[in-house]
DNA sequence: TTGAAAGCGGTACCAG
DNA sequence: CTGGTACCGCTTTCAA
């Protein structure tokens, strides 16, 4: 069970009769070829088992009909889903994905971006990792077509396609004042990261509304990698910190947040109030609810459609679409 | 900012005077080439911004550097996290991945096969649908060299990398008997995935083992999809099956199935026992405990590390591995 | 309606 | 050490 022998357009071609041209394109339902002709070859086709050859096509005509998906860590089941969904959008265009890690890391990124290139992908979805701007500069000037996606920069033109998460933010911590919470801790993830930056804003608009001083003592930046939050947290305690309440970057991060004062038993803190991002329980059902900010918009599919634009030439100026979206109760 | 021109060998050796091939050579650091001129051609190169085309390197040496690797749903964490870590191993290896969704349906998955094949990916890792055994045989007849991971069949000639699902099974009840339980619920995959027979045959060794007889109605295969064991748990509540312990396929059924015992107050029900499989609590920290069975074998490197023997035609009689696993407590 | 021929951008192989 | 040349399998273009 060696590496077999590949069925080409040729050995159709001699077993037809026919020349390559001729069976090429009569596999691709051409109406310059005869009816006849076209359902003889394609039973031909079918009897060999040719598959074709999409590298030889791709060099050919440079199409591959594939889109490179760049994203921070898919065993994050919201990175997961959000993958998936992209995969479903994409497949309906007649794409496949190919995916990249870049575990948040800018030379990764990188070397993804490159890869992707080389693979002369139709197009790039990214999240990007946004230390800085180094590898969108590498995109534009590679020329390929590609959109941001969860994260944008607000001092580059590019597109992207985003949550609104200023108001993200704000529906975050006016949910927990409106509960009468003053004191509310916020764990979220860095600065540089738009997301990061937004729902920080929406968070101390809230405070300023609603009439709440923000302690910025009780604003905590971290990473957004497994084990910071509870990192975070467990600080936090150690500084005796008299919070209430708690706004999460993500649903992870609050389950992780929960799981840690969970597991040191600090009993006033058992029934805190704690509202997460992401709406993960959408996706997945779990047994511990929280109010979630989730996004009422079909992120992927407005992802894929756009990028399909760009890749047929059919969008020009950059443009940043935000995306609406809610507060979900228990 | 259209599709700009790639930077190709041509492009360079004009640069420099030589010809394509030497250019070719130097950048693959070839030792016939003088260190000088490499260095020469590689800055050049630099500066030139070359990425190279795998596509028409893919096309004359019949190498992509590229496995592909399908599954039923990256959405759900433990293979999300499955998937990361074949891609780190990958990755190691010099091998970019590319991942198809099965949607644990066998039409799709014969659709990945196909397109993966098409792309002329260098191998294949497989987490099979297994309702029949057609895409295998496809597999074998395209002479694509492939590794089934997590199921295999136990009639069939292939690479496999699997659980010791049988052990698996019986650490799940057992465990649960030694608690005292007599009345285990068991609520499984279907009985063609090799892990749901398995599984199952480990649940029934346990109770023999024991004393304990198994109550075939308290045993309910379900789809592994979203929903499913929480149809099922509901089903079993009306019947009103006097459950006090459940073995869940897995920690993701597991949670739903609390979800859902919680959601409909059965208070009889709420400190119910119940074990999963994957622990996909030792990637994700979740404040909801309970003991999962997990293997303590790396299964995504040994995978990856047997799929490259294949490749490189180091491995010639299939065979399957089976990995051993552990019952973790909370 | 079909055929002939020229590439796409690399790599393999042999010559010098 | 470097150059010449064929060729991977398909698509494109032009001719018949």
């Amino acid at each position: 069970m060696g590496p077999k022998k590949r069925v080409t357009l040729k050995d159709i071609a001699e077993k037809t009769g026919y020349t390559i041209n001729t069976i090429s394109r009569a596999l691709k339902d051409k109406n310059d070829i005869s009816l006849k002709t076209r359902k003889h070859i394609r039973e031909m086709a079918k009897e060999l088992g040719y598959v074709g050859d999409s590298a030889a096509s791709a060099l050919r005509s440079g199409k591959t009909k594939t889109i490179a998906v760049i994203v921070g860590d898919i065993s994050n089941p919201f990175f997961g889903s959000q993958v998936r969904d992209i995969e479903l959008a994409a497949r309906e265009n007649g794409y496949t994905i190919i995916i990249y890690n870049t575990g948040e890391q800018t030379e990764w990124e990188k070397r993804a971006i490159l890869s992707a290139y080389s693979r002369r992908v139709d197009g790039i979805i990214l999240c990007p990792v946004q230390e800085n701007k180094d590898n969108i500069l590498l995109l534009q000037k590679l020329g390929v077509p590609f959109i941001l996606a969860g994260r944008y920069f607000k001092d580059m033109e590019t597109d992207a396609i985003v949550w609104n998460d200023i108001k993200a933010g704000e529906l975050a911590a006016s949910h927990l004042a409106g509960l009468g919470h003053v004191n509310i801790l916020y764990i979220g993830g860095p600065l540089y990261i738009s997301s990061g930056t937004d729902r920080l804003r929406g968070f101390r608009n809230a405070h300023r509304e609603k009439g709440i001083p923000v302690n910025e003592n009780m604003i905590r930046i971290t990473n957004i990698t497994a084990g910071a939050s509870g990192e975070a947290i467990l600080q936090v305690l150690r500084e005796g910190l008299p919070f209430t309440a708690v706004v999460a970057f993500s649903d992870l991060m609050a389950y992780e947040i929960l799981y840690t004062l969970e597991n040191h038993a600090y009993d006033r803190y058992t029934h805190i109030s704690i509202v997460g991002f992401d709406d993960i329980r959408e996706k997945i059902l779990f047994p511990v609810n929280f109010p979630s900010i989730r996004c009422i918009e079909d992120e992927a599919e407005t992802c894929v459609d756009i990028l399909m634009q760009k890749i047929h030439g059919r969008k020009n100026s950059p443009s940043v679409r935000f995306l609406d979206v809610e507060l979900r109760l228990p």
